[in-house]
DNA sequence: TCGAACGAACAGACGGTTCTGTCTACCCCG
DNA sequence: CGGGGTAGACAGAACCGTCTGTTCGTTCGA
């Protein structure tokens, strides 16, 4: 089977388009991105690109998704989760995990939300975005709920506030933003203990 | 000089392009309008839209000013002073005006960080918005003084995570993002008294 | 084993729409 | 008669999506 490329190599088309969109559509948005420059930049022919991806939106549905193992899961999850033990620890690690992610070069913003505030929340992309920012939110209720707080669904969109608006203030150009929105995570944490 | 009309009759053109594309803009982004619409939907004609702005730039540069003026200075700043009288008070009002925003009709994102996102931060219009959200921040440093919390300026950019937050999940559909903020915010009061 | 058939990718022209911005021509009122 | 407006054609680019035709490696049957 010639699907994967999991061993190195030139990667197949389809992997070649959606790490081409990637890059393009986290620094620059959908609107802002055509699909004959993702082509291009993914080295691929038209209709090599339409044959994986009926339309532009069915490619943006794969970004978001990848966005999802890969940012939510794999910079969030992950990350958090190797830079703490206890849960609470583990909670807080989020913002330590945001600080570097604020500081380093891949510092793209937040997907969803840029969707979400392009495309509107009834569009079915700004649905999808709604839908992955939820996940993201099932994430910290659960380690809420392993810490024992109470009210963990609440403590969670409470907690995701921090979480949009130090990320937003990032992108603003604020250094401090991650520790910024820590300290107020380690009261909110003591406030529902 | 004709250039206002605030004595009702009707609008000049300059001013129906910009209630036009205000309303336009708000709702579904900047890179989401194109110029033709708006200038249909100020029934203006396309001349005369050139002739009072440049560019499509200079269009949006007028309605992030103008948000500025409505929504910032209109709404948040004096929507939360008549609400109440005392300088924390003050503060804390900023969240009750906007959990009413929040479930208005008008209810329509927080333009300056869209065009923030939808243009990125080294674009002009991108830069712009990053001063107008300084600007926001202004107040609320400035309320801080007031109310006597020690270093404002730190404060303001905590408090603003909190503004921020809590737009961005009303946005996403939570009507208590507000209150949510509000309690946060309380606290972060307590902690710079 | 050789050659036909096939699948997957390639390059790129093309159509129809939309975008920003320019320009001409007219019109109407003070 | 001049300034501010109207209507709308136009240029040139970018957009999404379709389509034609070619190449190359694999598979499979005679």
């Amino acid at each position: 089977m010639q699907v994967s490329d999991a061993a190195g190599g030139t990667p197949n088309a389809r992997e070649r388009i959606l790490a081409a969109s990637y890059r393009l559509f986290a620094r620059r948005g959908i609107l802002g991105v055509g699909v004959d420059e993702v082509i291009e930049r993914a080295h691929v022919a038209k209709a090599t690109f339409y044959k994986h991806f009926p339309s532009k939106n069915d490619l943006v549905l794969a970004y978001l998704d990848r966005r999802e193992r890969e940012w939510t899961v794999g910079l969030v999850e992950a990350g958090s989760e190797k830079l703490a033990d206890g849960p609470e620890e583990r909670l807080l690690a989020i913002f330590d995990v945001f600080e570097e992610w604020f500081a380093s070069d891949d510092f793209d913003g937040i997907a969803f939300i840029t969707v979400l505030l392009e495309m509107g929340r009834s569009h079915p992309l700004g649905q999808a975005s709604i839908q992955h920012l939820a996940h993201l939110r099932a994430i910290v209720s659960a380690r809420a709920a392993d810490a024992g707080l109470r009210d963990p669904e609440e403590f969670a969109r409470s907690w995701q506030i921090l979480m949009k608006g130090s990320i937003i203030a990032a992108l603003e150009g604020d250094p401090g933003a991650a520790q910024r929105a820590k300290a107020m995570a380690a009261t909110l944490i003591e406030q529902y203990r």
